[in-house]
This record gives structure tokens, sequence and C-alpha cells, in this order.
DNA sequence: ACCTGAACACCGTTCAAGT
DNA sequence: ACCTGAACACCGTTCAAGT
């Protein structure tokens, strides 16, 4: 459909976004994209330095719907809420979901999220180094279960087989989880913040509710 | 260096990964693999399906020479043990690291280190089911940290602009930890284990120690 | 000065032609 | 029957030629 006229980065971003959500994340090519704006690839340089660059800006757009969470809420609910409502962008557009957390949150939204996901670690009552580790964890593991989780519509029930060749597991005959389903997204979340409750009972004296920490 | 003359999977994994660790997980196409060995690269598709199925038979190569945990050590011990002996190997091949805990463990090394963490987590107390999720939470947090570990090594020291986003933690003046870094990935995972114990403690009675959780 | 598109240096994989 | 390499359908990006 070669209709646009002015190119601008929230209109290319746009047309990315559209072309990975129908095709998949390798039909983001920028001569897929230039094709879907009709105009020259070359085009699309004039806005971002590289293709790398552009895709980071589609991340950040795919983002723009997740509100913050309410600032009233204990940390440990605003952390899930957050992190819940990635998740959920992110399937909502998959072909640039493995992309969401996998590089530094440079754009506005990455910036609002990871804003929010560091003040509710520092109200958990972490010590400021502690708040970067433990957002880095998070993210990290967010950023996986999301590229497992596209995987997982795509192939590999082979996470299963991998599981049964424990004898342990394979004589008690469980119901293995899906890969990349909510109710595994949630264990691994559930995991990380009981683990930063412990971490910040430990640092700064056992209580780990809504508020400020003790400072020193 | 055209010289090998009898193909073999063996040989062709030795050859990528060779190039994979002297130019980088890009460098490791199948004509450049080929290239490496002196044969067309089509002889490569003898012996594997695709481009995927080669990388991964590299990936489970690269966790040849990790060892199991001594299997008397606590359950705790032996999952430190492992992730970092996988971290360790992958490191020692930048080229292949990003591929490596990233998809269902098929290889036989894959095996062999995925029933050790998979025991482990039942030694835990953890029910069967929850096995496999922590299990699986675990991988997804190994396989993003071996990711950004190697992005790390090209570029971005950018996560520390984000993070200085954040009022509180720019007034505090952290110094803030690498991306990749050793401290970083033992930080997440002391996250989980914690988590991991606290979860046991729920559902299997309050004792974590070592030993086979009681049935029922 | 700005923009375009031809061209470069690659890809993974198919498939027909050779032995 | 087996293997090879030319060819197909793509890439991201450079750069010289056009306006």
């Amino acid at each position: 459909m070669p209709r646009q006229r002015t190119l601008s980065p929230t209109v290319i971003t746009a047309a990315a976004l559209q072309v990975g959500d129908r095709d998949g994340p390798k039909a983001m090519s920028m001569r897929r994209i230039a094709a879907e704006l009709g105009c020259d690839p070359m085009a699309l340089y004039r806005h971002f330095g590289d293709r790398e660059a552009l895709l980071d800006a589609v991340a950040d757009q795919a983002l723009a719907d997740v509100v913050e969470p309410d600032a009233d809420a204990p940390w440990d609910v605003r952390l899930r809420e957050v992190l819940d409502g990635i998740r959920a962008a992110a399937l909502r557009h998959p072909g640039i979901a493995a992309h969401i957390a996998s590089r530094p949150p440079l754009g506005a939204n990455g910036q609002r999220l990871g804003a929010a996901v560091l003040t509710a670690l520092a109200d958990a009552g972490l010590p400021p180094a502690d708040v970067v580790r433990a957002s880095q964890a998070l993210v990290a593991y967010l950023a996986a279960a999301l590229a497992m989780a596209v995987r997982a519509g795509e192939r590999d029930p082979r996470w299963h087989q991998a599981a049964r060749a424990v004898d342990a597991l394979d004589a008690a005959g469980v119901d293995l989880p899906v890969v990349g389903s909510a109710d595994q997204f949630e264990y691994g979340l559930r995991l990380l913040l009981a683990g930063i409750k412990a971490e910040a009972a430990t640092k700064s004296g056992g209580h780990s509710a809504n508020g400020a920490g003790e400072p020193g």
C-alpha cells in the first residue's frame, strides 16, 4: 500500500509494529517496512541510525498503553502490575515481544515503567545498589519469559520431553505447565518477589511493608 | 583452512564453535562454517536439518566440560554450582552464549545438567509441578543473563543512564553494578533461591534441607 | 543540500545438474 | 544414489549519481 507521504519516526514505528504483528519478527526488515510505507528503504535511515535503533523505538511504542501502577499500592503489588502489564502488551505484539526487555529501557515508555520498577524496589526497603541489581534480575527474567512465550507459540513441545527424562518426575506423572504460559510466568515472578522480600528483611531490619526504608 | 576430509556432526560443531569464539555470534553462518571446514555449505545440511539445529548442537557442545554437582551437597549449593558452571562455560564461548539456555535442553549435556537442576529442586521439597516451573524460571533467568552479558561486552553503558533517571537513586549517587557481571548474576540467583526456599517451606511444611521431600 | 536507488557484500535454503 | 554448486529469494547498509 504505497500511500504515506510525510515520513516520521512515529509513522515508521507504527508501520513496523503492524508488519511484525501480521507476519512475525523476522518480517520486520528495513525493506519490508519500507514496502509497507511505500517508500525507499533508505528513507528509514534518515530517521533511525540503523535497524536496531528502529526496533528499539518499536519496542518502546509497544509499551505505550501500559499504565503505571497505583502509587498507593504495596510495592509487591505494584511490581506485579507493571510486569504483568508489560507482558500483556508484549503478547499483543508478538513481532516485537522478544525484543522488548532485552535492551536497556531508553525510550520514553521504557524509562517510565523502569522508574516504576525502581521506586517499587526502593520502597521494598532495598539499599540503592540492590535496587538496581534486583531490577535487572526482574528485567532479565521478563525478557527471557517473553522470548520463550513467542517461541512456544511457534513450536517446541520439547521442554516436556526434556523434563520427562528425570526419573522422579516421570514416575510422578506430572501435568507439565506450558512454557510461555501466564501460570509459568507468575510462578517465576513469585519466586523473585519472595526473594526480594527476604533480601529486604535481612538488609533493613525485618519489615518489608510499603513506605520508605529507614536511612543509614 | 580447507583441510577436513571426513565430515561429522562433532567436527562441524567444533568448527562452528571456533568461528563463533573468534568472530562473534553473527559470524556463525552456514557459509562461514563451511569455509572454515573447506567444504561446500550444502554439505552441512547432510548432518543438520537447518541452521537452528546446528546451533543447538554447538550450544550443547559448549556445555561439555560443565561437571554435575556433588550429589551430597545441599540442594541450593548444587543449583548454584550447576548454574555458575553453565555461565562460566557460556562466557568461554561468547559466540554461542546467547543461544545456550534459550531453547529446550535437547542435547546430551543439556539433558544431563537439566536433570541436575530438576533433582536439586525436587530435593528442595517442591512438588513435581513446581519443580518444573521453578526450573524454567531459573533457565529463563540464566538465558537472559547470558544474552545480556554478551551484549554488555559489545556495548551498552546505557543501563546506567536509564537507572539515573530515578531521582531517589540519582540522589544517593549509587555505584551501579555492571549489567552482565558475575556480581549481578549472583544477586538474581540469590533472589530466586530465596524464593524457592520460601516456596518449599509453605508447600511441604517448613523444612528445606537436603533430602527427599515427604510424599503425599 | 537533499534524496534516491543501484550496488555491495552478505544471508539460508532449494533444486537441478553432474558424477 | 549421492553429492555439488549454481541459483533463488532474500538481507542491512554504502555510496555515487541524480535532482
